[in-house]
DNA sequence: GATGAATGAGCATTCATTCAT
DNA sequence: AATGAATGAATGCTCATTCAT
């Protein structure tokens, strides 16, 4: 029987798979359950046997990547002690992550845009958590001191945008340079905008 | 003849305003050709005669929105003589349109993206010459000596990307705050973010 | 002007048409909007330019189909002036009518049952008309004396149940003789059931 | 064995029984085998070891209701020895049986009409059965001089029919009277078709 | 005997695009 | 210039049926 869920949730997790390609290749509108199909070497019924729709297939990717980059990022918070330090990893966790993943990112920051009203809600909750993860990490900066004190809300969403805005060019482009070659400059630019001592901007980038 | 040409042109721009708006409300994908007719009070031919297929509607969309928020910014920019006021007048302009247009704004940030891969060529020229003129105006505060040296290119990206998340957090939310009220904030994050001096972001903002 | 109109009319009626035949051959479920395309000589877009949906033709067909209906049995009492006669002229017509159309029968009292619950509001309206106008007739009956007084409400139902059973059987035999044969037996039974004078059993049959 | 028997038996009951409520419920069609097997508590494949397919399903149903059906008119039949009686006990019978059971008269007198061309056969076969079990004792009363020489072939179609129409209408309808209350105008109306002689019209309806 | 995952053909409906009028 | 009827390819989804376990 548990031999039997697993191969439930590894077939599950093949369609997923086959979906991020094809939605990553074609977008979300574009792509046909078939293609998923095709991809995942399953037939559209088999699809439709574990998801209950087209929409609930591209939800469960955004869930899954979500999912994945929230806990990456929430240990790269963890693995360091210093406030600013914790920032920084923050940042360097999801340039690492997108920037190994590019399909990943097509999906979650282009195509999650314009697959339609019904994604907006759960979109918008997204950016306000990972807007609000570096927020908190501000606020016990500013409370240990590390930086001033600023508008933490305003600045995780600066820094999200920021972050968003380099990678969905990457994303766009043809050819890109690695992804994480943008990571010192960025990384400057960020630091400054909270106030970060001088000294902190010097450190090695990891 | 003239009034032809007149005529010809206000029936394009009638569909123009139209597409802007049935695209905003149901995105490009979802609008059907049909919709853009109902609204502009024009037959599907008629449409068709105007323009060859749906997808080079939405690009005159593009371009028309593009060169007007274009032609506003670099007013706003010359209507300044201090680089850090040039700065804060782009900034403070396409929040000032996109906060009084809020279909525009969908329309731009967030429909765009996802209507397809034909449009992210356009769109990736689009978002590097939003982020190039913010780029030249600090360039110019650079070699004036207003702010420190940085990487200029990087700095016009994070602007853009920092307004861009604001914009769209604005246009994915149900019930929001005139986006304009969000400028301050903002704006006292930029201007640390690129070193301006303590007595700029005390300045009235505007 | 004109013109288009009676030859938007022609279409729609030509769909009709053929939705009569398609449906009446394979049934409501099993006929496809495909057939009735083919059967139409029009396209599956065609169709569906005309008509909303599917359902929606089963409707128009089954409004023809009774107003046709309707119509004849109407005129057949109005060129009677006997009651008796009228009733008689009532059962007849519609036994001519379906006698002659098979795939009408066949959609009105065998496909239309089956064609699913959206239906059954407007067929058992359908159903109630009809027992309804041979009610009408049999009160006048009983106004003028020509009958005893009875239920003329049950009697209208046992009429058309008769009527109803005895098309519905002819229309689910494989080779059945002429449905006008059943009408001189059927008429004297029914006449019999409400009471009319042994004399007017005798007279000619038409 | 014996047991194993029965289980297999009561299972193929449990599967019937689910399949009235969900055929009479959602039509033949409409109905997915999935809803039988959920109704019956079991899996899909479980319904496809007792039944070859969803028809035989629908084919096990109309028998195994027509069995009972016809068994319960026969022994109302039996329990009478007036010839009149008997046809009157039949009537009732019918119209009680149904008239507790909803769900199988729109299985009978609705949905099977509308299943398709396969059931057809046997569907006339069961018509013509239940007129022939009239006929018959039709034609007993008459041999018997209690009613005058009539067609009884007709007779019985038209008993059938006007029975059919009555349950049909009850069974279209929302909220129906209780269906026996029907029984004593048409039990009048009937009778006085095959020219019962008055006396017994006055009966006590059972 | 039973389960439920998988299959694949079938189908209603949509819609960009064309074109005769 | 404009209309709107017509086309036909595309696609999401359903569901009877099969079969390995």
């Amino acid at each position: 029987m548990a031999v039997e869920q697993a191969r439930k949730v590894q077939r599950r997790d093949r369609i997923l798979d086959a979906a991020l390609s094809v939605f990553a290749r074609k977008g979300y509108r574009e792509a046909a359950v078939d293609d998923v199909g095709l991809e995942a070497e399953t037939s559209k019924g088999g699809i439709y046997f574990h998801f209950p729709n087209k929409q609930a297939i591209f939800l469960a990717l955004l869930d899954r990547t979500s999912t994945l980059l929230l806990q990456r990022v929430e240990a790269a918070i963890a693995s360091q002690s210093d406030p600013i330090a914790k920032t920084e990893a923050a940042l360097h966790t999801v340039l690492q992550l997108f920037g190994s993943h590019r399909a990943l990112a097509r999906l979650f920051l282009v195509e999650a845009l314009g697959a339609g009203r019904e994604f907006h809600e759960r979109l918008a909750a997204l950016r306000a958590s990972f807007a609000g993860t570096i927020q908190q990490q501000l606020e016990e900066a500013i409370r240990g001191g590390s930086i001033p004190p600023i508008d933490a809300a305003v600045a995780g969403t600066v820094w999200f945008g920021a972050l968003n805005e380099v990678v969905t060019r990457w994303v766009l482009e043809d050819a890109p340079c690695p992804l994480e070659d943008l990571y010192p400059a960025l990384r400057v630019l960020l630091l400054r905008s909270i106030g970060a001592p001088d000294d902190s901007l010097l450190g090695t980038q990891r």
